[in-house]
DNA sequence: TAATTATTGTGAATGAATTCACATTAATTT
DNA sequence: AAATTAATGTGAATTCATTCACAATAATTA
């Protein structure tokens, strides 16, 4: 039985499980049979310190002396984050990031099928799209209950987000990544994650516009 | 003149400056003239004093009684994540990420143009996609240079990105937003970001699973 | 124009995340 | 089988980020 966890985990370690757990796919392929917690970190630009810690929020998996079981931890991190098992994914708004993401291998490859892609354009409504058909917005909510539906990756345009948001709640949606450019409310037992491609380019941007931070204060 | 910075900024500041930028754009179209620390934290979700501790890094932008001008702080915040300006950005790889990417509104909308597009598709080279030519990747270094190019997106698979990668870096180019999900080597005095969708998704299967959280050792 | 109200800007306090440092333990070598 | 080496797991120390709390000050009201 998977042990539960006491503390509250921060999102960063997290999402270093999910680091690991990439890393980990690499060195099962590359024929590791173990790991330390020092030569993960140097892969990963990490120090082994915080490899260990975030590991031993969840047991310890590793032998003194000699590191981490490969197979075994990328096993763990899988139980850990939910990848042992097909997780049902709707897609709302086909658009460009939409469409693109419907045959991102990596979703498919780590158990998020998208089963369901729905669009307001008439235009659209019925084509097949990579083997999906899109249904018509206004059938969302019964068909998600329906397909029993848990994550939906949202990708409206920014003004339509918050009413579409609000209907992918009332099917019972518990998990929604958002990439609409826009803040959206929902009840607290609804997880949901922004996601901004721009966003990030900005903070590149950043970088590069504030290149040489000189200390004079 | 704008006023150099002389701590080092997190990124999760640098990350909420973009969401301050989006939410006065917002506020700027609802016609207000000015926004409370409050209020503005309110919608986005976060604390009136992380915002103005934030925003007094850069330097002191409101009025104590009313708040701050909307107009002006959005300006303000352009400047220091260099949007005020336009910079030039090829695409490496046009799979399915990278020609969605490439009609990504909200790209162009901030200022960063995509000027290139380089593949090693034969079939993909020297066709017409949204109004660019896809280059040869095998003349990608040349024309990185010729053309200015200061940001790269790299949306090619796994296995080909460590080798594209040293090429633009070779290139000169200083930002790098990864798209390709592996840990990229690149000298200190390159900026990359890595994106990666499926880690996203991977997130919320994990408060999913881990919905209950128990205290109990 | 004085009093009141609203809100900033920021040191100080608190809280969270990371790193240190070392006792512990398993594997390997001699 | 003892000595040596390597690496984990984890409290304690440190560093970093957030929040508190309030003096300062501008706008508004009386």
């Amino acid at each position: 039985m998977a042990r539960r966890i006491s503390r509250k985990i921060s999102n960063s370690t997290i999402h270093r499980l999910s680091i690991y757990y990439r890393a980990l796919m690499g060195l099962e392929r590359e024929g590791y049979d173990t790991i330390s917690s020092k030569e993960l970190a140097k892969r990963e630009k990490l120090t082994p310190a915080q490899v260990r810690k975030d590991l031993s929020f969840f047991g310890s998996f590793g032998t003194r002396g000699l590191g981490y079981p490969v197979k075994e931890l990328k096993q763990r991190i899988a139980e850990i984050l939910g990848l042992n098992r097909l997780w049902n994914v709707a897609m709302v708004g086909v658009g460009n990031v939409g469409s693109a993401l419907v045959s991102y291998k990596e979703f498919a490859r780590q158990g998020f099928i998208i089963k369901l892609l729905f669009d307001n354009d008439q235009r659209k409504i019925g084509s097949n799209h990579k083997g999906i058909i899109i249904s018509d917005i206004a059938n969302m909510k019964s068909q998600l209950k329906e397909n029993e539906i848990t994550i939906v990756i949202l990708t409206v345009p920014a003004s339509a987000a918050q009413k579409v948001c609000d209907d992918i709640v009332e099917a019972g949606v518990k998990a929604i990544l958002n990439f609409a450019p826009v803040s959206l409310k929902v009840p607290d037992d609804v997880n949901l994650l922004n996601e901004n491609m721009a966003i990030e380019l900005e903070h590149l941007s950043f970088s590069l516009t504030n290149r040489n931070m000189v200390m004079f204060d």
